[in-house]
DNA sequence: CAATAAAAGGCGGTATACTGATGATTATTG
DNA sequence: CAATAATCATCAGTATACCGCCTTTTATTG
């Protein structure tokens, strides 16, 4: 790679005052070895970027992120749910859901009650608004979901949400976030 | 499903909570025509989630994320780089280039300085400190992604990495997060 | 060359996501 | 049945990750 120095003006600029220092030889070769983009923890992390993005753009207007759906979602087949179950349905920490819940109680979509059998759980249920949200906003869920893979063949996005699963199903055990039970077997 | 009240005690008393309203059919029916678990959007991000559980177990006793390390590894090939040219090759936003640059510095691995050239520029490159951590940490970060893919056999997890760099070619526009230039075709 | 546009970074704000500690309630056990 | 242990929620703290607005500096243009 030549330096034109800078005669191209403007567009060298920022590669010229990156080139100031030479890289550390060995440094250089270690990573090499295992650049970021062959490293399978980068790739996923901005591809769940990406997904980020598109359901944004699908969902525009509702104000409702990918963690707060899926949320939504799991009221709507489980009302009345105590925190913990929601955590290890939805694969998120506890805390992090009393967060979330408290958002969109907040916004009066999610109505929270002390149980009575037991004084200790916080149940949430969805409000009528919350279920009304969560029908409406399915369509443009499931648009951000087929965009997603929408580039891949039939046999490709099969062959990578089998993988996916796979890779769940072995891993499930890590971090605060486990899934109660595996949900993958339907 | 056959609510067996609370004779069963303790277990039962959480899904006996979880029953005590039905949930809206219609919204079910909804529902289950794309789960939670046929997402790929949610299945991404659980497997982020599970990155980091394997990044932090093997990485422990380093105190660094796999963003850091990603930034630190940025660093070892373009010493000298500025803020918008970094979170464009690691794929993150600029504003959170400069929180985890802050860290960095910090803790003495990363050093700033102002460009004299363009003085809007602050130019980051790694300490001696920086450069022995990448080095003595790159065998555990390497461990951390063999691990996630461990289950896969060969021909799988070639057609899975090929599979996540096709997504993130196709969808690299979206976000301020989007790489400059395409570096997944070496 | 002065007025305007563009670029870089900083700041404030919001939303995940997790750890560790604490307090209230319930369950277990000696 | 009282002491202990387990469970559930909450709080404080840290680290991504992004947006929009602002100031400073550089580049463009009439």
């Amino acid at each position: 790679m030549a330096k034109s120095a800078k005669t191209e003006g403007t567009q060298n600029k920022r590669a010229a005052a990156a080139a100031l220092r030479e890289p550390n030889p060995e440094l250089q070769q270690l990573i090499e070895r295992l650049p970021l983009w062959k490293r399978p923890g980068y790739l996923i992390r901005r591809l769940h970027q990406v997904h980020y993005a598109l359901f944004f753009e699908e969902c525009e207007g509702f104000g409702i992120t990918p963690v707060q759906y899926g949320l939504l979602t799991i009221l709507s087949g489980n009302p009345d749910s105590d925190q913990i179950s929601l955590a290890q349905a939805l694969g998120i920490d506890r805390t992090n859901v009393a967060d979330v819940l408290t958002r969109l109680a907040q916004r009066g979509l999610v109505e929270r009650t002390r149980s009575i059998e037991d004084k200790r759980m916080v149940l949430a249920r969805l409000s009528p608004e919350g279920e009304k949200l969560v029908a409406a906003m399915h369509p443009a869920m499931s648009r951000a979901q087929e965009r997603l893979l929408d580039t891949l063949g039939e046999r490709e996005r099969a062959a990578f949400l089998a993988t996916l699963i796979k890779l769940l199903e072995a891993n499930n055990k890590y971090g605060r976030a486990a899934l109660a039970t595996s949900k993958f077997g339907d």
